[in-house]
DNA sequence: GATGAATGAGCGTTCATTCAT
DNA sequence: CATGAATGAACGCTCATTCAT
């Protein structure tokens, strides 16, 4: 597939259709067919921008993943320092997927019914915001306000963990209480977890 | 269904033998046929024990978390302060699943890729869990030991977040790091985010 | 099979079950294991009694039958001609029907349900119905009082065919119409179709 | 499914195919898999036809048996009186059927073994004939060809049922006998069955 | 590029029958 | 005689993908 099929208008309609039959039909009644329709598209036309169906929801995963974690990292350019950093990002983790509540939904619920094979392609895309969350920490540690033992991988998967478990559950009491919220509170927790006792 | 036939030899064949399919071929591949094979039963057979499919699922979930469950809540209850409680709460959690390795794949990773309607049932099993760590969350406030505005949900939310996070990475890695080893850190990050400052 | 199981209890209470199961359930919901329970016996003492499940459905319908042509058969013996025996042919073929709904509902509808091979079988039972009814056109034939070119076969066709789709209507409607009500005026419309015209 | 589906070749090609294999395996052995290889396409290209597997058979006899009845009222336009139209109902009833043994096995046989619920719906196709066969009938009366006094119900029960068991036993014979030459005796039985006394 | 008709592999479940007790 | 747990063959239907137009 030629590069510039990603800059083409029906490639990014069809991967928003998918994002929608997905949200409204679950991942396992979102068929190719549903997709196309909803894009206004033939069938065989998905073929002609994706390789297969697995090859849309990746895609998926990374077009709007990538936003999610580029404008978080934008943001944390302008913080002076981890503690900033830390509280805009769990602000921005829940902001983002309070504001897209399909894609909350694709993202935490349905996209991880798919097969092992596909979550490891996902976790690829994961990387580059593990990468951010790992930063932020790493800058914690070596502007003193966090604790220097602290074990990187692991602050970063207490980090995410507690974030993806919050979102999760606003998805399943679909979206019933306000997310954003929490993200005061949610810092909190993590900071006092992370940051040197004073 | 005679209740009996949850005490009967088969009916524990047959949802070990499903750990062992799904653990080996992925909950996509794990047939029916595949799992009596395992079991050394007929496929009819299955039928006498389990309504259907996902009752094979739903009862292995409902039978290994609450075994997982049910040996926490033993353990706690010698414990004589949330602080203690929180530490084997942590430990225990990682042990367990460190154990099981197959059990591990099969809840972190492949019961997940079940339909919405499924992880419905599999949310039901986790609200006893979801109890035992609120209690203990509860109880450290009570005691002056945690912070008192502390919010009860968010904190468990943290909580098992961080574990199941961990978990998760590590069966993802295959269980190349030590499981158990973290369980001390781990501890202690979430202790001093739920904790008074001293 | 020892031809005295034929006597035992068990047998006929086998045959009444299935009878009132297929009434109920329809033919392709009588199961083996609902057709034991009714009766109050084991799955396996059913082969005790019958070869296989075919076998349960023709003694029922060679019993049945049996006992409907005989009664026929009886009754016909007191006539003193064949016009009168087509009378009480019509008049008992309705009536008899009419009191055992169930094995109406049996014999119209769900028994011709079944497989080609057992159809068959069913017809030879019929031959001994088919044999009364050609010998009372073969007598009116013979006492002058039916046409003499009369096709016996045809004639008897057309008196079977007649009474079966009458029947087959008046169960289909769940009997909410008299059949016996429609002896007279079907017998007349047989009878003068049969008889020399005057 | 649209319209023009009725039209298509794909349609009348899996009809055909379905009436080949049934005649030939019985309706039980007639599954979906084996209708597609007779009628050449693949076995999910039934399912861009027809909505599941009873939906072929009620479209078969649908198609069919429409084409009977309209066949014959047609002709029964031309006839100038009931006594007419009687003789070509009867003559084309048996005609059509001896034309088609094929499809003549299909329905006086094979097609009966279906479940009650499609056995309704196939009634319904059949209401056609029946008002086919009742018009005939009161034709006659209004003539003052047939008696007046005649149930018109009743009759046609006698007109269906002892063209239905003709056809059937010529059937069960495996067509042994010639099925048109009985339409003349046929048709004498039933018009003095119904006519008035001369 | 775009279409959409056609493909065909893959699987959960039922139930008549058996046989060890 | 009677039981009932165990067996295992059999099949309708879905849907991702292709390719002739």
């Amino acid at each position: 597939m030629a590069v510039d099929k990603r800059n083409s208008e029906k490639y990014h309609l069809i991967i928003d259709a998918a994002v929608t039959v997905i949200a409204k039909h679950g991942y396992h009644h979102a068929q190719v067919s549903k997709i196309a329709k909803e894009a206004g598209v033939a069938d065989g036309t998905i073929y002609l921008y994706f390789k297969n169906k697995e090859d849309i929801l990746i895609s998926l995963f990374r077009l709007k993943m990538g936003t999610f974690i580029t404008t978080i990292e934008k943001r944390l350019e302008t913080c002076f320092d981890a503690k900033e950093k830390l509280r805009f990002l769990v602000e921005m983790h829940l902001s983002q997927l309070a504001e897209q509540p399909d894609l909350a939904v694709v993202t935490q619920l349905e996209l991880r019914q798919s097969a092992r094979e596909l979550r490891l392609k996902i976790n690829d895309v994961l990387k580059g915001y593990v990468q951010v969350m790992e930063n932020v920490i790493d800058e914690g540690k070596a502007e003193g306000i966090f604790q220097e033992q602290l074990d990187t991988k692991l602050a970063r998967q207490m980090l995410f963990g507690t974030l993806d478990e919050i979102v999760t559950n606003w998805v399943m009491k679909e979206g019933k209480f306000d997310l954003e919220s929490l993200s005061q509170e949610t810092y909190h927790m993590l900071l006092t977890g992370f940051q040197k006792s004073s």
